[in-house]
DNA sequence: TCTGGGGTCCTAGGACCC
DNA sequence: TCTGGGGTCCTAGGACCC
């Protein structure tokens, strides 16, 4: 090479090659895996819930919507098939299925419980298969394995391989290349692209821009003008130009943990709405010892009736996960925000800037010696609970809310006696 | 007392995702 | 989709500092 060559950083930007796998109806998919005599029936799943979580195809077809009440379903569709979720299968086929993909492809990203998108530039050549051979590899692989249904997506940046695997669902392959991005865009509403959501399809809307390729015919300048980066980013990508990096680290860490709840009816009963926010901050706070993280602030809130959000931040002193801290917190500001006469629907807690591996260090105020003594007996409470394998013990001011769980769950109540211990 | 210009850090809130 | 639960990221504006 000569130092010419070396010096005019002949990089040639090779376009990248992307491939998404997205499950198709994932959660019913995994359910059919389980008992393929549900094959071909209507079924969904969210039982638990009371509300549909994940449908089939058929169940689609027959006007059903997620998030439709179960007890809708059973009476006005007798013939459906109802299930509760079971969050374990659907996590063990979920790594399979990336597993499966890992076998071609080194840089996955697992980007939800059903999706991942992975990195296949340059492996053209060392695994001997076009491209679409991959895909259609792994595709056949997912299929025959796992009997799981899944669709395919290949482009050259993440946003098109989302609208690629979109293109034919279920069980679909699709490719789009840049030359042909533009025709694919021409028949995609613009909200249906990955990253822009309901507000900014409706400004986008409001001027005259209603499908994928009227955004992608404007100009650069125009987007950055009345739009923030991360629609430059997606302008880009829908050019072809990759931007968004593939993220394969696997996801450990977590900046923020959130546990909410919703209940019918709203209420505005006071000791009912604490006891779930009580539930809430120690269900947060066994994630995060579970986690090693411990939250330098938190935030509670509550939801009204008509979707108004009420929100109190709280700073800790010091960082600790030990929910005895952070509810006499929260007390003093749920009585803050907590308005006489108002209905609630939603409680919520998040534990915000988490940092690892906290170790407390001695103040002179001797806060942070009630917090250690704190520590230690979650550290045990922790042990024992994974002992038997489930939550055993709660504080006092939770029980109100487990015993509202027992009540709606009906045949449940005597078994959470047994097992339930209250501080 | 008034006047600049410019930098960093933090926070609240908005918007989005599955 | 009249709306479940759990997340992430970006930005405008304020505080504070030369």
């Amino acid at each position: 090479m000569s130092p010419s060559e070396s010096n005019t950083s002949t990089i040639v930007k090779r376009e990248k090659v992307i491939l998404h796998i997205d499950g198709d109806a994932f959660f019913v998919g995994v359910e059919i895996a389980k008992n393929p005599k549900l094959r071909g029936l209507p079924v969904v799943t969210g039982q638990e819930r009371g509300i549909v979580s994940a449908l089939s195809y058929e169940a689609k077809a027959l006007g059903i919507i997620r998030g439709m009440p179960i007890f809708r379903v059973k009476r006005e569709f007798p013939m459906v098939v109802i299930l509760p979720g079971d969050y374990r299968a659907y996590v063990e086929y979920s790594t399979k299925m990336f597993d499966i993909v890992r076998r071609y492809v080194d840089d996955v990203e697992e980007y939800s419980i059903d999706e991942c998108f992975g990195e296949l530039t340059g492996l053209d050549k060392p695994l001997g298969m076009s491209y679409l051979q991959i895909a259609e590899r792994i595709k056949r692989e997912v299929n025959e394995e796992l009997n799981l249904s899944v669709s395919i997506g290949l482009a050259s940046t993440k946003v098109l391989a989302k609208v690629a695997s979109n293109w034919v669902k279920p069980n679909g392959l699709t490719v789009i290349e840049n030359k042909t991005a533009a025709d694919f865009l021409q028949k995609v509403p613009i909200k249906k692209i990955w990253g822009i959501g309901p507000r900014t399809a409706e400004q986008l809307n409001r001027k005259g821009i209603t499908t994928a390729k009227d955004f992608y015919d404007k100009d650069i300048a125009w987007i950055k003008l009345i739009l923030s980066k991360p629609y430059e980013t997606i302008w880009q990508e829908l050019h072809g130009v990759s931007i968004m990096e593939i993220d394969s680290a696997s996801k450990t860490v977590y900046s923020s943990i959130q546990k909410t709840r919703s209940f019918h009816p709203s209420t505005n009963d006071k000791t009912f709405l604490w006891s779930q926010l009580s539930k809430h901050i120690e269900d947060s706070c066994r994630k995060a010892r579970h986690f090693n993280l411990v939250p330098k602030k938190f935030s509670i809130f509550l939801k009204t009736k008509d979707f108004e959000f009420v929100t109190a931040l709280i700073l800790l002193p010091s960082p600790s996960n030990s929910p005895e801290i952070l509810l006499s917190l929260a007390h003093v500001q749920f009585e803050n925000i907590h308005k006489r006469g108002v209905l609630y629907r939603t409680t919520g807690v998040t534990l915000l800037d988490l940092m690892t591996d906290f170790v407390p260090q001695d103040d002179l105020f001797g806060s942070n010696t009630r917090a250690s003594k704190f520590e230690i007996i979650h550290k045990q409470i922790d042990t024992l609970e994974e002992k038997f394998g489930k939550i055993v013990i709660y504080l006092g001011s939770t029980k109100s809310a487990i015993d509202h769980k027992a009540d709606k769950g009906g045949t449940d109540s005597e078994d959470l006696d047994k097992n339930l211990l209250f501080l």
